[in-house]
DNA sequence: CCAAACATGTGTCACAATACAACAATTGAC
DNA sequence: GTCAATTGTTGTATTGTGACACATGTTTGG
């Protein structure tokens, strides 16, 4: 029955929670080496920037991070004062401004990317190869499923 | 050889990284609840005190959460006035103040893992049995991987 | 019993995030 | 070519985080 289709899911949702919290630590000491240097909202900016690879116009990141357009015009303030993006004119639209990251804001966004795939290597070297095997094909697939949600905003939430 | 070790484990670390985003992302998603309610540093105290199941130190609170004790007196007075945790006396030692969760605290860790959960098993529905089985045991080996680890501190991260 | 060590709370400060309203500049439509 | 819509920015205000120094009350070890 459709019951116990929906309870495997169910059960399975509730064992994964550890899981997740794992995970998340993860993903929160992987965002430590900021400490000082820039706060996890700005961090954003910068990772939304990385990803893309183009500068953009502030308002589409201040859409992208869900904040006022003012918001975004202090925020970007702030990392442009310590040397991690960059303002350009836009030649074809001269009311628009164009944001992109500098070198020194792409160095932040792969420490982290770094000192999480170390973190990440650390606990994998502890799994058997046949688990830590197992253990990407999972990640794989959930990473299918959970794009199959395609709900976009949440693509960009690099942390 | 033992190159080869660490190669798959750096390798797995490396294949894992968009999963752990799709995983962040699902987290990221589950705080949504919070909006004007209660900002993240402030939910993080309420986590500890529902894992711990029992009233903390002031100062334990301030160690956990790894901030100043006169910052955690503020943001506990801000989460009283709300009416989610509750300051006690501690009958033993007078000079400690206990604080622990009221109902409605509990309420709101309830409501975000409940909405983590129901994002996850809607995941999880997209898999077939076999990968959704596969990835539970999948995940609690790398929560055991990583609780090995034993980073006594990131244990209370369960944002 | 007294002094040192300790736990919490207050006063004060700095700074980030955030919103709203008002404004300036620019573009596009008719 | 004028006028309305768009885009970014500034002024202003609020809230939260966080730190440090200091005050107050409380144990505890001599």
């Amino acid at each position: 029955m459709s019951d116990r289709e929906v309870g495997g899911a169910a059960e399975a949702a509730a064992a994964v929670i550890p899981g997740s919290r794992a995970m998340l630590a993860v993903i929160a000491r992987s965002l430590s080496p900021l400490h000082g240097q820039v706060t996890v909202p700005q961090f954003r900016i910068l990772v939304i920037l990385a990803d893309s690879n183009v500068a953009l116009r502030s308002g589409d990141l201040a859409k992208a991070l869900d904040v006022h357009p003012s918001t975004l015009v202090r925020m970007a303030d702030r990392l442009v004062a310590r040397g991690l993006i960059r303002r350009s004119e836009n030649s074809a639209s001269r009311r628009e401004t164009l944001i992109e990251l500098e070198p020194a804001g792409l160095d932040v966004v792969r420490t982290v990317t770094r000192r999480r795939q170390r973190d990440l290597r650390r606990i994998l070297e502890r799994m058997t190869s046949g688990e830590r095997a197992a253990f990407v094909d999972a990640m794989q697939s959930f990473t299918r499923a959970a794009a199959a949600d395609a709900d976009a905003d949440l693509t960009s939430f690099g942390l």
